[in-house]
RNA sequence: GGUCCGUUGGAGAAGCGGCUUAACUCAUUGCCCUCUCAAGGCAACACCCAUGGGUUCGAAUCCCAUACGGAUCACCA
């Protein structure tokens, strides 16, 4: 007759080590107790998601805000849906954001002494923990197979009962240990299930640093912690990580929350002090009316590539992020307009409880305040970083003449109310692209004027301003000037005295400057006209202003 | 369907039994400024806090029910 010892030796003979080991060699952490030890923990499938920066940056916050650790866990435990490289995705574009792990994997190779920190490396130390929970009865082997919990389910189902391996219906964990062994010697497939000792009908009190006090029933299922592959589950691979290496506060996002009973139950058999639990709210989005999560497969902004590829700073993005997860923080911001996400304390106990709509104006809004506080040269080194990624025609463009571009795009800037044109960068190019002679001339074909003023006298007009217009000195200068050449050509410089009248003059002096604003750039609407004419140049202005008279 | 979580304006939200004629921010709309646009300034925008019942001298705030929304029920995390 064997016993569970002799059955816990059969499935992991090679495995030698203790659970008292374990806990000898991933000793306490010397931290304050204030300090929060959080992580961010995703399995290697693709890019990041939009929801998981949030999560990472909100763990991050928590960590750096109480002088505790963040640290980066890879879970890799399901082989078939892991995407190559994607890790390595991962912690660059964290690293983007400034959300650098202090321990764990990091961009340079892995830190810390609670390692390893990916799980399909740590599977040693799962086995030491099942082979002792076996030992103990607290966890057996199964030998149902796909087909068999298929057809449990479907009846299950049918009778209207709770689905799932508990209780009378978990079969194999009345097998004595001596059967288990010897279908194991015969040959037989099977995974490892943990034995709750759980009753749906019982409730435990768990606590959420967000939601507060919780009533959950009780766990019954008996859930399997090692899978064929001879990987872990997350839920179990989360007790047994969280638990060695230190974790005192586990950020995740809510779908976690009603699984919680097992997470719960599987720290208490194990003898793990439980961990601290903020289940965040997911950020969500508006479809044909109805809320649902970000979806990766369905929605472009559910990848933080979206933002970076149009050329959101990452600094609005993170703004933007902060501004949900406490709404208090535009206050502070208002209140300290210096200040930003990362001087901010976050706090737990401001977070809503139900998940955000993503708000693409507000993101806009943030952003625009963002890139006009910068200074010509701070914002032309970014475009340069940004271009030369993403439009390298445009790059060029700016190298070629780098000088003439931080003129444009200085352009009512360095002042105390600049302009807020541009949401990302990627809007630069369409906002100044006239500026670029080549450009000019392609645009010029389709200019098209004020049509109720005659052919004749825009020409006219446009040869005086070519000769007489004068924005050498100041504006106010350059302003009397053109008002001098609209006079003779019928405009009215006073608009009250225009508007009592119009039909009397061929326009006001705002027709007057649409004129040559159009001519210059093509455009009815740009930026002070005056700044525009300077960066251009007598020479250049005159040349344009010819260009258009030919195609009138 | 079971279980859990939630419900304050178009969006993020404050509020936690009387100080609320429901803060603040974005969006929207109007006016002012003005060479256009952007910016800026000033206003407006929840006949009331999902609905219905309670508790209370008094409720957005406490309790119950209903409705609605979300999450979750895998050898996925």
């Amino acid at each position: 007759m064997k016993n569970k010892l002799d059955l816990a030796e059969l499935i992991f003979g090679d495995i030698k080590e203790s659970v008292a080991d374990l806990e000898k060699r991933f000793s306490e952490r010397e931290i304050s107790k204030d300090s929060y030890v959080t992580r961010f923990a995703p399995s290697p499938t693709g890019f990041l998601h939009t929801g998981s920066l949030f999560t990472a940056f909100i763990g991050y916050k928590l960590a750096h805000d109480s002088d505790g650790v963040f640290y980066f866990r890879l879970e890799d435990t399901d082989t078939k849906r892991e995407v190559e490289g994607s890790a390595k995705e991962l912690l660059e574009q964290l690293q983007l954001f400034g959300i650098t792990p202090d321990e764990g994997l990091t961009v340079n190779g892995e830190v810390g002494q609670y390692g390893p920190y990916t799980q399909s490396k740590r599977e040693n130390i799962y086995k030491i923990v099942i082979k002792e929970m076996i030992a103990k009865g607290i966890a057996y082997p199964c030998f149902c197979s796909k087909e068999e919990l298929e057809t449990l389910r479907n009846e299950q189902e049918k009778n209207k009962e709770i689905t799932g391996y508990y209780g009378k219906y978990a079969t194999c964990r009345n097998l004595s240990a001596d059967v288990a062994y010897n279908r194991i010697v015969a040959g037989e497939p099977y995974v490892i299930r943990f034995k709750s000792t759980g009753d749906h009908n019982n409730k435990i009190l768990v606590h959420d640093e967000i939601r507060g006090d919780l009533e959950l029933a009780q766990n019954d299922q008996d859930i399997i912690i090692l899978k064929s592959d001879n990987l872990p589950t997350y839920h179990f691979a989360h007790a047994v990580d969280d638990h060695f290496m230190h974790t005192t506060l586990v950020t995740r996002g809510e779908e976690w929350l009603s699984s919680l009973p097992i997470h719960v139950e599987l720290f208490d058999a194990l003898g793990f002090s439980r961990v601290k639990y903020a289940h965040l709210p997911v950020i969500m989005k508006l479809d044909n009316g109805n809320k649902r999560k970000l979806s990766k497969r369905k929605d472009d902004e559910a990848a933080v590539s979206y933002f970076l590829k149009d050329g959101y700073p990452i600094e609005a993005i993170l703004t933007y992020l902060m501004s949900i997860a406490n709404s208090n923080f535009e206050e502070y911001l208002i209140e300290n307009p210096h200040e930003s996400y990362k001087s901010f304390t976050f706090n737990l106990n401001k977070m809503s409880l139900d998940g955000a709509l993503f708000d693409i104006e507000k993101l806009r809004y943030f952003s625009k305040e963002f890139l006009a506080k910068l200074n010509k040269n701070e914002i032309t080194k970014r475009m340069l970083t940004y271009t030369n990624k993403f439009d390298q025609e445009f790059y060029l463009r700016i190298k070629e003449n780098e000088q003439f571009f931080k003129d444009i795009i200085n352009i009512e800037r360095e002042k105390e109310n600049p302009r807020k044109d541009y949401a990302c960068l990627g809007e630069i190019y369409e906002g100044i692209k006239f500026f670029y002679n080549d450009v000019f001339g392609e645009l010029v074909s389709s200019v098209e004027f004020n049509p109720k003023i005659k052919k004749e006298t825009l020409i006219a007009f446009l040869n005086d301003v070519k000769v007489n217009l004068s924005f050498d000195h100041d504006e106010q200068e350059w302003f009397a000037s053109l008002k001098a050449i609209a006079v003779k050509y019928g405009f009215n410089p006073n608009n009250k005295e225009y508007k009592l009248n119009p039909e009397a003059y061929t326009g006001n002096i705002a027709d007057a400057a649409e004129i040559v604003r159009i001519a210059v750039t093509t455009r009815k609407q740009t930026p002070n006209l005056f700044a525009i004419l300077n960066i251009l140049g007598t020479k250049e202005v005159n040349r344009r202003i010819d260009l258009v008279i030919s195609k009138i």
